[in-house]
DNA sequence: CACTCGTGGGC
DNA sequence: TGCCCAAGAGT
């Protein structure tokens, strides 16, 4: 029998995927722009993603010299917002201590903002066919069955395991079409539901087959309590427009700009006083047009927008719409139900 | 090690 | 419909 790697590269040759945006041209820019939007995110999501980035970003020093602003708001609805600060910090740093080259050693990227272990793999593997492991959700896949690995896959000792079994299989040669090749071997085949082992290459010899367990391989992370949290926004609208505020560079929506969040919606008048004191100003002008004093909104996701398509910036962070001409598509217009909660759904449960 | 960070798709 | 998850990394 053919070797893992040998018969996944066989494979490749025919079924895999040769047409990503990021493969051509395949330069290291372009393949750790795609690799940092890949991270946690599907294919399909991030291609018009990375089509729209690298015609604003061409190289590494069009994205250094750009202000974070511009980048953030390229990224806006691809979510993971910390990627897309990392990813600027770690262009400033390639150009001005790098001399605006990539390093080509695995741990010299992982020093980077950003590349953790599997990225910088990735990376060195797709750019300079560096016989490198990667250790990607399609990889932990696929290992888990074939290997029949038990346990699951984000804890610490299946991580071990997995690391050791993508280590082993990693041809000398051809290493960044058989990282390739096991990605897409997940994506494609080796699937979380409804595998196709008749067309898998290496299901001859795939543990999970053999043992019919390909259905409860790999086990999913262990279920645990989690807290509910509500938050809440306030829509400060007036005639002249809909007051956002520039969020915290860390945290959820890092650096975006968002509708102001309150804590306790019993008491927004008083923190809309405390806090936004002239937006309370111009909310009284809306009393005089038939607006309600502030009407509030959880939507807090469809306000979410990049600096470059805002309206007028009086201030730092502090954005004024006017209606009309100036709401950008994307900001609806001001609603009238009051107050509504959002609970914790999904995300933060993955790792 | 536990937790956080987004959004969208599959079932 | 609610739940799980996806080309992970940072704190």
């Amino acid at each position: 029998m053919q070797p893992f790697a040998q018969r996944l590269l066989d494979w490749f040759d025919r079924n895999g995927r040769h047409d990503l945006p990021w493969q051509h041209p395949r330069t290291p820019y372009r393949v750790w722009v795609s690799e940092i939007m890949l991270q946690q995110t599907r294919v399909e999501t991030v291609i018009p993603y990375f089509e729209r980035f690298t015609a604003s970003f061409p190289d590494v020093q069009s994205l250094a010299a750009a202000p974070v602003d511009d980048v953030l708001a390229l990224w806006a609805g691809l979510g993971y917002y910390a990627r897309a600060r990392n990813l600027h910090r770690c262009a400033r740093t390639i150009v001005e201590d790098h001399n605006g080259h990539f390093p080509r050693e695995r741990v010299a990227l992982e020093a980077l903002p950003g590349i953790g272990r599997s990225t910088a793999a990735a990376i060195v593997a797709q750019a300079h066919d560096a016989p490198e492991a990667i250790l990607d959700g399609n990889a932990k896949r696929v290992l888990a069955r074939h290997a029949a690995v038990d346990g699951w896959p984000g804890s610490t000792a299946s991580q071990k395991t997995l690391w050791r079994e993508a280590e082993a299989r990693t041809p000398a040669s051809r290493c960044a079409d058989y990282t390739q090749a096991i990605m897409d071997l997940g994506a494609l085949v080796c699937t979380r539901s409804r595998p196709d082992c008749a067309a898998c290459p290496v299901a001859v010899d795939c543990g999970a087959r053999l043992q019919e367990r390909t259905a409860e391989l790999p086990h999913p992370r262990p279920k645990r309590e989690r807290p509910t949290r509500t938050r809440w926004a306030a829509l400060l609208h007036a005639p002249e427009g809909i007051y956002l505020e520039q969020r915290p560079p860390s945290g959820i929506w890092g650096g975006l700009y968002t509708l102001p969040e309150a804590e306790d919606p019993e008491h927004l008048e008083a923190w809309v006083h405390t806090h936004w004191p002239r937006a309370e100003a111009l909310a009284g002008d809306a009393l005089n047009h038939g607006f309600s004093h502030y009407q509030l909104d959880l939507r807090v996701q469809r306000y979410r927008l990049p600096a470059g398509e805002c309206g007028i910036m009086d201030a730092p962070g502090v954005i004024w719409y006017k209606p009309g001409q100036s709401r950008p598509a994307g900001i609806p217009a001001p609603i009238q139900g009051l107050l509504q909660s959002e609970k914790d759904s999904g995300h933060g449960t993955n790792r």
